[in-house]
RNA sequence: GGCCCCAUCGUCUAGGGGACCAGGACGCGGCCCUCUCAAGGCCGAAACGGGGGUUCGAAUCCCCCUGGGGCCA
């Protein structure tokens, strides 16, 4: 039994972005691989920017994704809170743990003053590093300085290191760093609140961390991190840094690049299995030749030695791409699901209003079915089929191209035709079409193209049978005309 | 500025000394299908950053350079 536990611990800062979830979905990958606990710590430390809506969305998003977690400030567990501001004893239990074993001290220096020895190594040409000088206080000069009104913050001890720190990267091998770049460095602030880097590893610790999954932004704090583990007498876990996502333009994914909310493209209509997949084939691929995963796939093939340590570009044409598999076959399998998918979307633009009645929601499937492979994504669904909920507006160069004196006498025939039409289906319609045409013996396409515009008012679409058969007799035959009467107009 | 990480087609990747004049996928181009678009099928262009080593043999191992990224300041 391997008991590996794992967690993610997003601040809830802002929404769960692109980056945060794929590295929290390999976390998640690797811990169901192994069949270990996999669990969320909220590090909302950072009071003046962390909310509640926020926290309640990134669990939300998880949730939405697929990715489940068995330990949680939602649903508890042995080693909770899993909320760092609930948390505030543990790390005010250690660090005076720490001070009263020497481990760290008080530091009574002011930001002014720190700000001075910048300056001054900067000057000298030199890597800044805390001078020490409050290493050794006497009694004395601390009450002194107490006297003055000054609060101290604690700095961990840790300038005698003379061993180099060894990190044994799951992904990354071996990486040593040396003791002389390390200073005593601040573990809790003169306001008392704990430093990232202290709250982490006593959270970890604490929570029986076995493996710490996370951005190679970390890679930097982990020896400090490890000197932390060694100061307290604690044995450090496994750690893996994944590589950085990062934007068309080789820098940090943010949100400059656009869209970077999961929740976003949650809008646009992507699917979450098409994200997951897309996931993994981000520093990593599964086992086969193939694109296309199922999640279990993933869990079973996932090993952290097989990540690649490169940071990936984000290139939303294959995921939108992968997206459209997965659309073609909820379209085939759950039909349903892709109704209330486009059904929010059409909402949301105005085109559908209250709840979806079972018509709509029948009438929405049809059009879908019409629409079929085009739909990439839920969105597309406006581009390609909002003629069936609003009227018609004309693309500017698709009439200009297709309505003129040549089309205006066959629309005008077709719609007539279309009106003495005994049935309304396909088949008749395509019928009724081809014989206009032969009767004023010009090629089908003469017509099929403007009657297009004149029903959809674009030049791509759904073909010209199905969309007509669906959208009725009734507002066929009036665009007909009305197209009939625009392209008289202009010729 | 210091430290650390990284480097195969435009992009995601396979490759872990001979199986590679480098495979798959997205995207791109062409053809087929066809009422348009999309989907699908076929074909095509497209990469081992540079230089040194190690070796009978390097995309694969080592070093340097270059380039990119991150952390700290």
């Amino acid at each position: 039994m391997s008991a590996v536990r794992t967690r993610y611990a997003p601040s809830p800062t802002g929404y769960l972005h692109i980056g945060g979830a794929w590295a929290a979905f390999f976390d998640w990958l690797f811990t169901r691989h192994e069949d270990g606990a996999f669990i969320l710590r909220i590090e909302d430390t950072d009071r003046s920017r962390s909310t509640q809506e926020f926290e309640a969305a990134i669990l939300e998003d998880f949730r939405w994704l697929g990715i489940t977690w068995d330990e949680g400030p939602d649903v508890g567990g042995p080693v909770g809170p899993y909320r760092q501001t609930e948390r505030a004893e543990f790390y005010t239990q250690y660090a005076r743990e720490m001070v009263e074993r020497g481990a760290a001290y008080p530091c009574y220096c002011s930001e002014a003053e720190l700000d001075q020895e910048r300056q001054t190594a900067r000057a000298a040409g030199k890597p800044y590093r805390y001078s020490g000088r409050c290493r050794t206080l006497t009694a004395q000069q601390t009450a002194a300085l107490e006297a003055e009104g000054r609060r101290p913050s604690l700095r961990l001890r840790v300038t005698n290191l003379s061993e180099q720190i060894v990190v044994d990267d799951l992904i990354r091998g071996r990486v040593i760093f040396e003791p002389e770049h390390l200073d005593d460095y601040i573990i809790v602030r003169s306001d008392g609140s704990p430093l990232y880097n202290f709250a982490n590893v006593v959270d970890d610790h604490l929570m029986e961390i076995t493996h710490v999954i996370r951005g190679s932004e970390h890679l930097s704090n982990t020896p400090r991190q490890f000197v932390m583990y060694r100061a307290l007498g604690w044995t450090p876990p496994a750690v893996a840094h994944l590589p950085t996502i990062l934007g068309q333009d080789r820098k940090k994914l943010s949100k400059r690049h656009g869209d970077t909310a999961l929740r976003e493209y949650k809008a646009q209509g992507y699917l979450p299995e098409a994200i997951l997949n897309f996931f993994a084939l981000m520093a990593w691929h599964p086992e086969g030749e193939r694109e296309i995963y199922e999640v279990s796939e993933l869990i079973r093939s996932f090993r952290l030695e097989d990540v690649g340590a490169a940071s990936p570009i984000f290139d939303v044409e294959k995921l939108t791409w992968l997206n459209g598999v997965y659309m073609r076959r909820a379209i085939d399998t759950d039909l349903d699901r892709v109704v209330d998918l486009c059904a929010g979307i059409l909402a949301r633009e105005g085109l559908l209003t209250g709840p979806l009645t079972p018509n709509q929601g029948q009438y929405l499937g049809q059009v879908i079915a019409v629409v079929g492979e085009r739909l990439k994504i839920g969105q597309d669904i406006i581009a390609y089929a909002d003629f069936f909920f609003r009227d018609v507006t004309y693309e500017p160069a698709a009439a200009a191209k297709h309505f003129n004196g040549a089309s205006a006498p066959l629309l005008d025939a077709y719609a007539g035709a279309l009106a003495a039409l005994p049935a309304f289906d396909r088949a008749s319609i395509e019928a009724a079409l081809r014989e206009v045409c032969a009767r004023a013996r010009v090629d089908a396409r003469a017509l099929i193209h403007p009657a297009r515009v004149a029903l959809t008012g674009k030049t791509a679409g759904p073909g010209l049978f199905e969309l007509t058969e669906l959208l009725g007799r009734e507002r066929a035959v009036d665009r007909l005309r009305r197209a009939a009467q625009h392209a008289q107009g202009v010729a």
